[in-house]
DNA sequence: CGGTTCCTTGAGAGAACTCAACGTCGGTGG
DNA sequence: CCACCGACGTTGAGTTCTCTCAAGGAACCG
């Protein structure tokens, strides 16, 4: 992890000192913007533990969050209990935003290893879009993407090629340092990969060994090493993701 | 249709006169509003044809479209020319809020039978948007359940749940006269449903087979009798789909 | 160390897909 | 009016992919 919640739990949001805030504020927010929305934080950025629940699908939705440190997976729980995925959030993600235009989150929100959170009123964050039209554009570009991104895991894709998808999608948003071998440490459980993406444990496991009998991967439990990503690349292609390293400059 | 667009092609919108303007409006614009929402309308509310499209993926977004009568259906093309149907637009549905954010339309649109929409330019509404928080919570309100529905949609269901939940769906929001039987006119074709809910165009069709013999449903082509709503919501509930009736008041 | 949860692999079952054929509908032109 | 055509809809047969059930191994924690 690039940032170490073990130091400053609970500290004073400051999102010039957040390694985050490049992620939160890209194409969010006018230099101007900066210290005003530090303000706008609430006093302390909580630290969740692993399995730990920000919000429950139904409540009323007071809060939108941006994830500083971790990894946060947002899902609905049907009638027989069984948990379903709706997306992982890593640093500078946004989370409530679809919780803007009503009154209750529609999903619940969960910690999936231990993860530090900012937080701002949903209320404070209206007011602040209404007030300024570059803050809306770039939280609006932001829920477009996701919404995309959402929209392109949902295709009905082979699990080989979804979990391709995944992998590659995963290794765009963890950042790792640049010049290292692009070794991916999942946060997540081969069930909640298998919840998101629709497919059973047992196949999440069965594709990722025979990517790596086929030399495309390496895995070190949940260290996964892309040999190959121009082969996962290819197999993933129809799934028509495009990486989210392709920001929206701040011109309009 | 409740709205007959053979008459009055190319009209001026004119949303007192526009059966679709409560759809439209409900929850997204102040009494005040109305007037100013007529202004901003593009002069012309343009007929498409079956099969004509409005706008290609990747196309500037220039326009926000509100459609006024018909069916309008957003899609997505992948390498081997295969067609996605991301989701299907009725009268008082909104196409494009999805691009409000980005410079292009994420998706392709097109007309599923000889549709008539409103156009708006983009600009023009998230100006509009600026100056009234109201508007601005009522259309997030319309993206929020748009997407909730998506993702409700992009679970992994059976055949028979997603076209369970489809169906219900469909006759929630196709409006038909209240009181006479619950018989829905189903705009697309068998094809275009499967795209939608990923499935081939045989299993629609032995699924529909199925239901009749089930006695759910009755099958006259593209019109189908619901008989007994109930076993279908039964078979549909663990899709999680909540009825877009349930709109949000104006009341904040 | 137990105990628990997660990961992995195998065997069999089932749901949906593909391929193929045929029926139906709506339009067009002779 | 009827024959023809193409697109759409329906049904059957066989295949494939993924799931379920089952069991053993590995990692983690008190």
């Amino acid at each position: 992890m690039a940032f170490d919640i073990s130091h400053g739990s609970r500290a004073k949001p400051n999102c010039g000192m957040c390694p985050a805030a490049v992620a939160c504020l890209s194409g969010s927010a006018s230099q101007d913007d900066g210290p005003r929305w530090s303000d706008m934080m609430e006093p302390h950025s909580p630290v969740f533990p692993e399995g730990k629940s920000l919000f429950m699908a139904g409540e009323p939705a007071t809060m939108v969050y941006f994830v500083r440190a971790g990894c946060i997976k947002t899902f609905s729980v049907d009638e027989d209990g069984n948990e379903r995925v709706r997306g992982f959030h890593l640093p500078g993600d946004v989370i409530g935003m679809d919780a803007l235009g009503s009154r209750c989150y529609p999903s619940s929100a969960g910690a999936v290893v231990p993860s530090q959170v900012c937080a701002i009123p949903r209320a404070r964050l209206l007011e602040l879009m209404s007030n300024s039209p570059l803050l809306m554009r770039g939280l609006l570009s932001r829920a477009s993407q996701d919404l995309a991104s959402a929209l392109a895991f949902s295709g009905d894709y082979s699990a080989d090629q979804r979990i391709a998808a995944f992998l590659l999608d995963m290794n765009d948003r963890l950042d790792h340092r640049p010049g290292e071998t692009q070794c991916l440490r999942l946060p997540m459980s081969r069930r909640e990969m298998g919840s998101f993406l629709r497919l059973a444990t047992e196949t999440v496991c069965r594709v990722l060994t025979r990517l790596e009998q086929q030399g495309s991967i390496e895995l070190k439990n949940k260290a996964i090493h892309l040999k190959h990503a121009e082969r996962l690349a290819d197999l993933a292609a129809p799934v028509g993701l495009v990486s989210r390293m392709g920001e929206l400059p701040l011109a309009a």
